[in-house]
DNA sequence: CAATAAAATGGGAACGTTCCCACGAGAAAA
DNA sequence: TTTTCTCGTGGGAACGTTCCCATTTTATTG
């Protein structure tokens, strides 16, 4: 089974003139005759004439794609920011393709080679949780493949990169819960290697000295954000002698399956526990009670990671980020509070309906 | 700003060998030398040599990559699709690269040809709600290009395609809630232009015949599945002189907009008004109350998917389908019942707190 | 030791496109 | 009229790989 495809040399040859011509026509280049164009755009487009972008690619070492790895896209943050960005380069005239990791480094791998042997013109990524070897990104960066990162991003690189203010925001977060009275703050953290995950927990714990509350280090657990863990760990903070009166969760989904937890052994929310997520994802606002968490200007980073790799692209000379500071762009969270910290009143449920008994 | 990359020319000529032999040792082919190949290969990752795809899908007309098109990914209903499908083609070997068109028509013509241009295996598309044309997908057809849809699959073109029984599927969600005593069953339809929502509602109207209750046209409202309607729509039926007792929504999304009218209103769900939605979104079982939903078998979707191109793409002769009625394999969804139909009894909410005043 | 078979290698075409260079025809300038 | 310029066109190289065919080398057999 073999596809068919017109290519320009059998356009020339119907019309009896040269490839180069041809090519010309398409191209939009200046030195045509205008029949001859009108003429080679007709019958192109009646023979349905599809450009090979592989012998172009081929031919002018541009592909003019540029890839977005992201390490999993079930939860809205990836997907809203790889919207973002898609709109920006598919504005700047470039095609995007999005590989995705199911958070596994060997994937990963395979789809950043995936890409180089594809030649594609730029990177926008975002490492899975299991990454702890870089190798794969140096790679491209030798080859001179510009790479922008976004969320998560390689310490020990020098690269440019999109993210939040994960220090301020967790901050912000904890002080929220010190305002409205909180003083045994848990803290379910991300993994010890991620560096927004030792950021939101320093954020956590400067709170904690600001306020003069005492940091206890067992009102913390890292953990590998799988989901059964969480309740694991929410049922241990629910046991202590003095359990907590709050929780800082690293992320949305991490605060929902913490919330079935408490709500499950017969405590309130807000009244016994009060809960703070990170991310504003869709189900955050779904939820019962609503989440506080601290919203991430998802569409934001990826606008804003899409024009960084447009600029690397378009640089005359490869930025060489070995000698020069790779510019790294912080954008700002804002928290959104909802009913997990403070409960708004509730309409009336028994209001009488009308028109009916 | 030019990336440099290693060719098999650089490394015959480093090892004084044809590039012949090279491209034999990297590609495995028996005739060659064990030091040889050796050697090759040892040359070939100290250098980082990446094979140029762009050259071997153009020389072998074959690229191993198949494209997945989805109208969008903010639901967890196509992210899961596709991490479905993907297993399976990574397994046999190919690639995989996402379009995503933000429900809009011309995105989906020019990722459509965008494919094309990259000489793509195969390609899984689930059209836009806009896409009433489907030119583009049958000059891939013509091309040669195997196709396989899913979800939603153009009426009027013989093509494979994965669905699930949305007209049994909403017969019986709507039996679910004839059978706990609803009478008065509104239906938030979805477009017209869909299938799957003229199938919906044939189910929706045929649940009602089959129990003898008269179908008001008044209780069906079709709609864009833009959020805002939703609001619109369900505040109308909400103020029609004999409100619905019960509502059968095209989605999730649809079904959750729509308990948020009826909270804001201060009716209560299920008493007043029990609630189906459509998918078994993530979000389905994080709202309050849980949303009682038929779920769909979204990985084994993309599974089936996925195997379907592969025999596709595997067969010695294409199949013409103008000729022979293509296989369309329908699978099953399930009703999850939750509270939004059918209330638990709650977990007392005073309990006392242990260790606590 | 010659004859033959098998294994390993080299050479070059092919894939579709762009781009550079050359060339002819006609127009404009000398 | 001759020279110069411009416009439109054609020819061919280049891109990196595979694959087919030819050739050389090595091993095996009579």
């Amino acid at each position: 089974m073999k596809a068919k495809y017109i290519t320009i040399i059998d356009i020339a040859r119907q019309l009896n003139i040269s490839k180069s011509t041809v090519s010309r026509a398409l191209t939009g280049h200046p030195n045509v005759n205008e029949q001859t164009r009108k003429a080679v755009l007709e019958l192109a487009a009646s023979q349905e004439y599809q450009r090979n972008s592989l012998a172009l690619g081929f031919s002018r070492h541009k592909t003019h794609t540029v890839g977005i790895l992201v390490p999993e896209f079930m939860s809205t943050y990836f997907p809203s920011v790889i919207v973002g960005a898609q709109t920006v380069l598919q504005e700047a005239g470039y095609n995007v393709v999005i590989c995705q990791q199911n958070e596994s480094y060997e994937t990963e791998v395979a789809n950043i080679k995936l890409l180089l042997s594809y030649r594609v013109d730029g990177i926008i990524v975002s490492h899975t949780k299991e990454t702890r070897n870089f190798d794969h990104f140096t790679l491209a960066q030798r080859i001179g493949i510009p790479l922008v990162f976004f969320n998560r991003i390689p310490e020990d690189m020098n690269v440019p990169g999109v993210v939040v203010n994960d220090y301020e925001a967790a901050f912000q977060a904890v002080e929220h819960l010190i305002k409205i009275g909180r003083k045994c703050i848990a803290h379910l953290a991300g993994p010890e290697s991620l560096v927004n995950s030792r950021l939101r927990r320093q954020g956590y714990i400067d709170a904690l000295k600001k306020y003069n509350i005492p940091y206890n280090p067992d009102l913390v657990l890292s953990y590998d954000l799988t989901m059964e863990k969480v309740k694991i760990y929410m049922k241990h903070f629910l046991d202590l002698a003095t359990p907590p009166d709050a929780l800082f969760a690293i992320n949305d989904p991490t605060a929902i399956a913490a919330m079935e937890v408490v709500k499950a052994a017969g405590l309130r929310i807000p009244e016994d526990i009060a809960i703070v997520g990170f991310s504003n994802d869709f189900s955050a606002e779904l939820v019962y009670p609503g989440l506080t968490t601290m919203a991430q200007p998802t569409s934001d980073i990826g606008r804003t990671a899409a024009n960084m790799l447009l600029q690397e692209m378009h640089a005359k000379v490869m930025n060489d980020y070995s000698i020069k500071k790779a510019p790294t762009v912080t954008l700002p969270t804002k928290l959104i509070i909802r009913d997990s910290t403070v409960k708004k009143e509730q309409p009336s449920l028994v209001k009488k309906r009308k028109g009916r008994i």
